[in-house]
DNA sequence: AATGAATGAGCCTTCATTCAT
DNA sequence: GATGAATGAAGGCTCATTCAT
């Protein structure tokens, strides 16, 4: 033992306060699956390697340990995924929407991810806590604002309703390749190569079904612009 | 004991199994409102009016009763939205979607409407349980093919994956305001007159969205066959 | 078995609810013994021979099987020993004064009384419950009330801060060989008669004590009152 | 370790074992508000602004930190009230009584002394420690030999059951004071001016009636002798 | 056909205590 | 001398289920 300590101290620098972070990675894969009510503390803690009592000495309660299990996927959701999709400010608004939506669809659908951050947010669409605000405060209200930016850029003439409207269209879209999946899932049961869960097609499809909308809606918007300017 | 029944038989004929009735009513409100495992058989009973171990005696346990419950709701709700959403057949194409989304939307935001009857639906997706795949057989899939063969109509030169996939689109763009419901909720939460949620809003956004977007694809892919054509 | 049943039922009549009134005697036991908070379902379902859930299915919880057992040993104490001492009206006052100490006294002592019904009212004081409120109100007060007419009887001149503060005298003595009862056992525990701890003896000496302090009072209340009266 | 020490204790010779005296401070407090198990060392180290681990430490465990509390209270009542109540041995005998009477009330009711100590000796009187026999030697026993004294002094024809038996009313009249201070503030609900709970007035009260009372047995007693006499 | 009583498993939480530093 | 992390036992409560009627 001394010998193992003498090793690992150095190298994992880390290690004080390791079983809380194991609590929450465990928290987060435990909740995910069974949501909150249903999750048990002795689950979580089994898969952190750590007592019983370790939930109530590290973070209260459950609903404490939960709060910070939410938050820190939601941080490590925003890091991983940045919404512009590493697309240049300076690219074609049309490069930057599409940047948009794959980078949305790889935090959805990539298989490395931890899985657990993308279902507790979902679970958190169906039962609100009060961890909603702050996703949505920090996290959806800029992305959506960001992507309502990029269709006003597209569709100049569009009126608000209209922006606001296609934004939660492209999202809605995207968002529905998670939310359905296991209806999808089960419509195409008989494909084994994973169709249609392939980010390029996916990322191709929304890209050129939006675009194609949004061109669609600035066209009618300037006509109706012009015939209202030119009766005013 | 026996001859207390028998006088009691004759009287009370008119609620022959009035109770099993009662607890699928009860069942469908309770589930929803707290999802399957966190729904209690206690409170089921309560609020029809029954002994605690009813629901074992009439549907042998939990399980059995959330897949009557499920099924009920699902018939429930087949029968009261057609998909064709009262649009005649001889409609021109564009009506006939529209009547689709007004009809979809309108199964979502109906506030007359038991509401438990989608909130069930949307935890299936989270949870399948065994009732998942009776949906998707006698529901989904018949609802997805058939709007699938109205964007075929529209755009005939549309290959199978463009068709599913703006399938996917317009049923992804109409059921956002349902999964995301709670954040849209939260982000519009200044707005007292409940914007966006109005269901001819959303109907006539959604429809002009997704029109524009399959006429830019057919446009494209009509070109895209040309030029195909003329290199074969 | 249906033998069986159709013997007992119409004798032991008195079986349903069988567990509930084994449960509150036992938890009358263990709350006397442990007190409210350190008492544990568990212990009372075991002694009751009930299972666990028990209390929950017949009280509720905790709480409410304490009141109960509370009620239950207040309304047991109030028929056993009547305050009167089973002396009649006409007796003179003294005997009823005499009477009243040593129903009291012996509702103390008794040591065929289930000893916890004491015990409870003692730890009632000490942290009282709702409970406590209900005892005043429907035992002690009455009680006392009783007791100061008899002391008003006896000392006619006496005025209402000596007439209650002679009751609360005479009770104090009384209570005495309760609360300190373990003090009491360690100052004469050479003693192996039990002394003090003698129904007789205490009565005859708290009732002989208590007489000749009110006598001393009412004369010194009469020869104020005459001097007073002089005066004005 | 024994350097750091010789090198620390002479610096900080002010608060050797600081930690301990806080934490028998606090524990007073604790102890009396909550009782020997409802109390927690979470608690008692927190009010100390103590380890969780320092009771531990210090004590060894919880049970042998109350008995240094209770001691610790024990010789701090004992020094404070004085059971002569400062009259002079020369003062006639009455006036030693009232004496006596008055410090014990005093010692009850003064809202400025801690008010745990009284508190954890009336716990004490309901669930003995090992504590207990060693306040009723140093503390108890002396004191009720003193009174009883006084008691002889002033009814030298009282037999020893007399003597000790109004030793015990007097004492019981006023602890009645102390145990059932609950009932009695909800006797005198109504009163706001804290009656009866003022120190002259009590002491004037019990002082009177026990002076009487031992009067008319000091009377009895005599008549009793001298007829006793007579006869012998 | 339907019920009230009773069960046992399991959950979250709290607590006194110990261990390695 | 003192601490923070960690432990395991236990407590109150709830739940789905069963049994005898």
């Amino acid at each position: 033992m001394s010998l193992e300590q003498s090793f690992k101290s150095p190298i994992a620098a880390d290690v004080p306060g390791d079983t809380r972070t194991r609590l929450i990675e465990a928290a987060g894969e435990v909740f995910a699956e069974a949501g909150f009510n249903q999750a048990t503390i002795r689950d979580i803690c089994a898969r952190a390697g750590a007592n019983i009592a370790a939930v109530n000495y590290h973070f209260r309660d459950k609903e404490t340990l939960y709060g910070e299990t939410v938050a820190h996927a939601h941080r490590y959701s925003m890091e991983q995924y940045p919404m512009d999709g590493g697309v240049a400010t300076t690219a074609p608004v049309e490069h930057r929407i599409e940047g948009f939506i794959r980078s949305f669809l790889a935090k959805i659908l990539d298989p490395n991810r931890p899985t657990w951050h993308g279902r507790i947010m979902s679970r958190e669409m169906q039962e609100p806590t009060l961890s909603l605000d702050m996703i949505v405060e920090t996290g959806v209200r800029p992305n959506f604002h960001y992507l309502c930016s990029l269709i006003r850029e597209m569709g100049p003439h569009l009126n608000p309703v209209e922006v606001e409207g296609s934004g939660a269209s492209v999202i809605g879209q995207i968002l529905h390749y998670f939310h359905c999946r296991r209806v999808i899932g089960r419509l195409y049961r008989d494909r084994t190569d994973g169709f249609p869960y392939d980010l390029e097609l996916l990322t191709g499809h929304i890209t050129a079904f939006s675009l194609a909308a949004i061109r669609g809606l600035e066209q009618a918007a300037k006509a109706r612009a012009s015939s209202q300017g030119g009766r005013r």
